[in-house]
RNA sequence: CUGCCCGUAGCUCAACCGGAUAGAGCACCAGCCUUCUAAGCUGGGGGUUACAGGUUCGAUUCCUGUCGGGCAGGCCA
C-alpha cells in the first residue's frame, strides 16, 4: 500500500513538472487518526525548487493524482501535508493477510542476496569473561543481542549467535590465585588474599569443588579437578570450566541459545594470534619501542598508538581481538554486529584499526557495534548493588529468580540501548497494570479466551475466519486497530534497519492498548453473525500480531493468565 | 584535561533519520464490573524538551557553546 501511494505521488509530481524521484518521498503514518492513514510532506519539500507556496503545490498534486481503487479521499492539511484516507475495504484486507500468513506475517526478505538466498550475519553478544556469574549488564546484552538476532532472522538474514570467552590473560590469572587462596583457607578480608582477587562466595564454591576433585562439564568437555592446590594448570582449567558451566545455566534460565562459542585460548593454540602478529608486522604499521611491540593505530584514526606485545612477552588483549575478528571475516561473515557494554567502546577503534592494518580488503567501518549503557537496579526506592553470591554486583540469576524470565527480558530490551536504564524490581514484579509485560500478554490472553468461548459454542473454527466478510468493521476503534496492525511489517523492518529492538516493545504496548480499548467498548460474541465473525477475525489477527511481536522479544504469549 | 553516550511531565520512558496540538504508564483527581478475564477502560490536571545561540517554511531531532549525569582514556579486559 505504501509503495502504491508512493507511486501515485511520483506520477503526480512528474505531471506537474517536478522530479520527486530524487527527493525520495517520505510517507508517514500520522499520529492522529484525523490525519488519515498515510501522510506526505512532498508539497513542502517541493516548495523551494518550484518556488511556490506548499499548499498550492499540494493542490496541484492532488489534482494530478491518478485514480486509485484503494483511496477514499485525499486532503490538504496544516502547512501543506497531503493526507490519504484508505477506503474501508483496503483497510480491512490486512486482516486477511495476517490470518493467511500466520506466524510469517511481518517477516520480509531484506536480508536476501540477489539470488534470493539469506545472507550470513553474525551477532556476537554477552561475551562475558569466565571469571564469575553473569551480571545485570550481561543480561541487558543478552536481551538486546538475542532480540536483534531474532529481528534479523525475521528480516530474512541467516543469523549466527556467537559468544566469545576471554579465557586467557591476566583476568584469568587473577581468578586462579583467588581460587587457590580460598583453597588454602585464606578469607577475603585476610591481608594475604590477592589484592585484586575476586571476593564473591562463588570463589569458595569453586575452591571446595576443586578440593573434592569434582568433575564439571562445559561445552561438551568434562574437566576433573586434580585437588592439588599447587597445580596451577588444573586450578585454571577447572575454574574456567566451572564458571563457563555456571554461565551456561544462567543463559539457559534466560532462554538464550548460542550457535557458536569461541575461545580466546583457541586463537593461541591454533596459531591464529601468531599469524596475525606476523601479518601486522609485514604490513609495516608496527614498531618496537622499549622492549614492546606497538601498532601504529594512529594511522587509522586512533588518538594514540597501542602496545601489541608487552615487555614481558605477553600480548595485550587487543591482539587476540584482531585475530578473532579476522577469523570472523575469514569464516565468511560480511556482516558482523557486536553487542557490548559501552564501557568497552574504546576497543572499537583499535579492532577496526588492526583490521585495516592487515590490508585484506575489510571495509573500514566493519564490524558494526551496538553498545548498551549501564543498568541500575532499584528495589524499594533504593539502589541494589550487591548480591550474596557474587559479592560486588547484582547477578542476572537473581533477577530471573525474583521477577521471572519474561519480565526480565522485556525490561532489559524495551529501552534504547544507548541510554542508561533503571531496572525497578518492584515494577517488574508487579502483576498489575504498572507492568507493561503483563499488559501485552493480557491482551493476548483475553483474545484467546474469547476465541475459545466462541469455539466451545461449536459454531465455527479459527481457520474459517480468514474468509469472512469484513465489511461490518467500520467503527473508529476498529479502524484504529486495523491501521495499527497494518503498521507491523514496517515496524519490524525499521527495527532491524536501525538495530533498535526496543521499538518492537513500544509497538506491542500500543497494539495492546488499542485492543484493550476495543475490548472494553465493544462486545464481540454478539447475536448478529456477520458482525460477530468480522470482529472475531479482527481480534484473531490482533492475537497473531501480538504473538509474532512477542516472539521477537523472546517473551511468551500465554493463552491464559 | 580529551573522547563517546545521555539530559523530554514529580518518577520510568516514547516520539516513524527535520514535520501537524511533544505522547504513554506510574503517582494525583473523577467515573466504569447483573455483559466475552477490572493484570482492563473512560475523562481531568501536570511541559520554556537542561540552558544560550545558530541553520530554515518548520528543531526534542542537525551545528556551536555552557551546565549536569554516566563511561572510557593501562604494557588490564
Amino acid at each position: 500500500m505504501k509503495a502504491h501511494i508512493s507511486d501515485l505521488l511520483t506520477r503526480a509530481a512528474a505531471s506537474i513538472g517536478a522530479d520527486a524521484e530524487q527527493l525520495n518521498i517520505v510517507l508517514e503514518r500520522p499520529k492522529s487518526a484525523e490525519h488519515g492513514d498515510f501522510a506526505t510532506n512532498l508539497a513542502m519539500m517541493l516548495a523551494k525548487p518550484l518556488r511556490q507556496n506548499p499548499r498550492a503545490i499540494a493542490e496541484s498534486l492532488i489534482k494530478a493524482l491518478p485514480q486509485s481503487d484503494y483511496i477514499a479521499k485525499v486532503e490538504i492539511a496544516g502547512a501543506g501535508f497531503i493526507n490519504f484516507f484508505l477506503n474501508a475495504q483496503s483497510q480491512q484486507t490486512v486482516i486477511t493477510e495476517i490470518l493467511t500468513a500466520g506466524d510469517y506475517f511481518g517477516r520480509n526478505n531484506a536480508g536476501h542476496d540477489a539470488n534470493g538466498k539469506p545472507v550470513k550475519v553474525q551477532v556476537e553478544f554477552v561475551s562475558a569473561n569466565p571469571t564469575g556469574p553473569l551480571h545485570v549488564g550481561h543480561g541487558r546484552g543478552a536481551a538486546v543481542g538475542d532480540c536483534l538476532a531474532r529481528l534479523l532472522e525475521a528480516n530474512g538474514w541467516d543469523v549466527t549467535r556467537e559468544f566469545y570467552y576471554n579465557d586467557a590473560g591476566a583476568q584469568i590469572e587473577n581468578l586462579v590465585i583467588s581460587v587457590q587462596a580460598r583453597c588454602k583457607g585464606i578469607a577475603v578480608d585476610d591481608a594475604r588474599f590477592p589484592e585484586n582477587g575476586y571476593r564473591g562466595d562463588y570463589i569458595l564454591d569453586i575452591a571446595n569443588a576443586f578440593l573434592n576433585k569434582q568433575t564439571v562439564t562445559a561445552d561438551d568437555l568434562a574437566v576433573t579437578a586434580s585437588g592439588d592446590v599447587n597445580d596451577m594448570e588444573s586450578v585454571r582449567t577447572f575454574s574456567v570450566a566451572y564458571l563457563r558451566h555456571e554461565q551456561d545455566l544462567d543463559l539457559k534460565a534466560f532462554q538464550i541459545q548460542f550457535d557458536t562459542f569461541s575461545l580466546e585460548s583457541a586463537l593461541y593454540s591454533t596459531g591464529k594470534v601468531a599469524a596475525t602478529v606476523q601479518a601486522l608486522k609485514n604490513s609495516g604499521h608496527t614498531f618496537e619501542d622499549g622492549d614492546a611491540l606497538w601498532l601504529r593505530t594512529t594511522d587509522f584514526g586512533d588518538d594514540k598508538d597501542r602496545v601489541m606485545r608487552k615487555s614481558d612477552g605477553d600480548y595485550t588483549y587487543f591482539v587476540p581481538d584482531v585475530a578473532y575478528h579476522l577469523d570472523k571475516w575469514n569464516r565468511g561473515f560480511k556482516r558482523v554486529i557486536n553487542e557490548q557494554g559501552a564501557d568497552h567502546h574504546s576497543t572499537i577503534t583499535r579492532v577496526r584499526a588492526g583490521l585495516q592494518a592487515l590490508n585484506v580488503n575489510i571495509p573500514p567501518g566493519w564490524p558494526d557495534y551496538v553498545l548498551h549503557q549501564m543498568v541500575t537496579v532499584m528495589r524499594g526506592g533504593e539502589e541494589v548493588k550487591l548480591s550474596k553470591r557474587a559479592g560486588s554486583y547484582v547477578t542476572l540469576r537473581d533477577l530471573i529468580d525474583e521477577v521471572g524470565c519474561d519480565a526480565t527480558r522485556y525490561f532489559l530490551a524495551a529501552r534504547r540501548a544507548d541510554s542508561q536504564l533503571v531496572f525497578d524490581i518492584d515494577i517488574a514484579k508487579a502483576q498489575t497494570n504498572d507492568n507493561p509485560v503483563y499488559y501485552i500478554q493480557y491482551a493476548h490472553a483475553r483474545i484467546c479466551s474469547v476465541l475459545s468461548q466462541w469455539l466451545s459454542q461449536g459454531a465455527g473454527d479459527v481457520n474459517s475466519l480468514k474468509a469472512v466478510n469484513l465489511s461490518p468493521l467500520n467503527m473508529p476503534n476498529e479502524e484504529k486497530l486495523m491501521q495499527r496492525l497494518s503498521e507491523y511489517p514496517e515496524v519490524v523492518s525499521a527495527a532491524a534497519a536501525d538495530l533498535a529492538p526496543h521499538t518492537i516493545a513500544n509497538y506491542l504496548k500500543q497494539c495492546a492498548s488499542d485492543l484493550h480499548s476495543y475490548y472494553n467498548d465493544t462486545k464481540f460474541l454478539v447475536d448478529d453473525a456477520p458482525t460477530k465473525l468480522a470482529r472475531l477475525a479482527l481480534i484473531a489477527a490482533t492475537q497473531q500480531v501480538l504473538k509474532n511481536g512477542l516472539s521477537l522479544l523472546g517473551v511468551a504469549a500465554p493463552q491464559k493468565m
